[in-house]
DNA sequence: CTTTTTTGGATTGTATCCAATCCTTGCTTG
DNA sequence: CAAGCAAGGATTGGATACAATCCAAAAAAG
């Protein structure tokens, strides 16, 4: 089903290892990582654990202080507003700029995530349906030519607040029913209101977010 | 005068240093970066480097690829287009978010900057005058508490273009000009004026920058 | 008893060494 | 003569070893 991640180098794994223990709760904000217990943890040395930790410094989830090592960054409820709202300005501006450069094949593959997130949430597959919904929003944004928006939002889409595991199922039916807007507005070719129906999907998956983390 | 950087750690130093390379065009675009080279010409191991090099490519200015090491980013026409409307949207929002909660310390700070720059016009300074420049636009974002925004901001200010050497004389004067506007749009304490002014502050430096890197 | 100093352990930062990978060049073979 | 393959060098990725720094707790001085 989901492809097996195929890593280059340790170090990528390492990266992959550590991001998922933060998006757990294994290591929480605030908390340092100390460089060794992570190597053993992981069973690799140091230098990859290092690289790693560089790697999300750059993601924003962790912090290097010198001599001190590396820091889990804290989430307060007015960093999620900031990062959706972020999102939500960037992601709409790219899938605007995407729109007319979608080929028939990009568009059937929207069609198919759309249809494989319906059945997620019959299955009640939570991590099958975030997966889905990443390449769903990464495909829908293919077009746009500019680079660095579209690494920013890569980063917003990969990033925290799409891990935390309070997206209930409620929230699955209601986002995919707004993909499917976001299908019409796409056969209707209007970019406008294609960017209008990003805004505010992330707008509300944001405002839903903030309200469960009471 | 400006005060001598004061590095924590080699790596820093590294960092700083293969950037001013890539700024004073030693290492092209598009070249890949050999990490025994640069370690034996900054007289230094190869580890320091290995992690400035992931710095940078936080940074955007080098790309690594698994088993090939880094390379330098190319800039096209219309990457700088990007970049630079990217900053405008960005620094926008945070100097209207940033306004009403500066200080009067700050205030005067901002006054003295420009005070600084005219003076550095005068002299013909451009490298005082970029630095000015760049502490002007931190500070005056300063009051925003939204920390993903100014740290994306400060990329843009520290980043690539701002170091292209093309900042002719003319355009320090048109630039300071429009930073005396902004103190006058401080003092009314107008936050939307603010937004907007520097909004077309930047995206005017943008324009007048890929009209002269034809 | 409080304050300062020192000292040792913990942790990060840097160097050196070894292994894995890639790319080029030259050889072999059809 | 061309295409494919193999071997070697160049370069990166990872492991181990050592030095510098920080922090806290214990010892010494007031």
């Amino acid at each position: 089903m989901n492809q097996v991640k195929e890593f280059h180098t340790l170090q990528e794994k390492v990266t992959d290892m550590i991001r998922e223990s933060i998006f757990n709760q294994v290591y929480k904000p605030g908390e340092r990582l100390i460089q060794d217990e992570l190597a053993s943890r992981f069973g690799v040395s140091r230098m990859p654990v290092r690289e790693a930790l560089r790697c999300l410094e750059r993601e924003g989830l962790v912090a290097f202080l010198p001599h001190k090592g590396a820091q889990v960054i804290g989430f307060r409820r007015e960093d999620i507003e900031e990062l959706y709202y972020l999102r939500a300005l960037l992601e709409g501006i790219t899938v605007q700029k995407s729109m007319n450069f979608l080929t028939n094949e990009d568009k059937s593959g929207l069609h198919l995530f759309v249809k494989k997130m319906d059945q997620d949430i019959e299955n009640n597959d939570m991590d099958s349906f975030i997966s889905h919904n990443h390449q769903f929003h990464m495909l829908l944004q293919k077009g746009c030519d500019w680079k660095k928006i579209k690494l920013l939002t890569k980063e917003f889409i990969e990033g925290y607040p799409a891990h935390v595991p309070s997206l209930i199922p409620k929230t699955m039916f209601v986002s995919n029913e707004e993909h499917k807007q976001m299908l019409r507005a796409l056969e209707l070719k209007d970019p406008i209101m294609l960017r209008q129906l990003v805004e505010s999907h992330i707008m509300r998956a944001g405002n839903a977010l903030t309200q469960v983390i009471e």
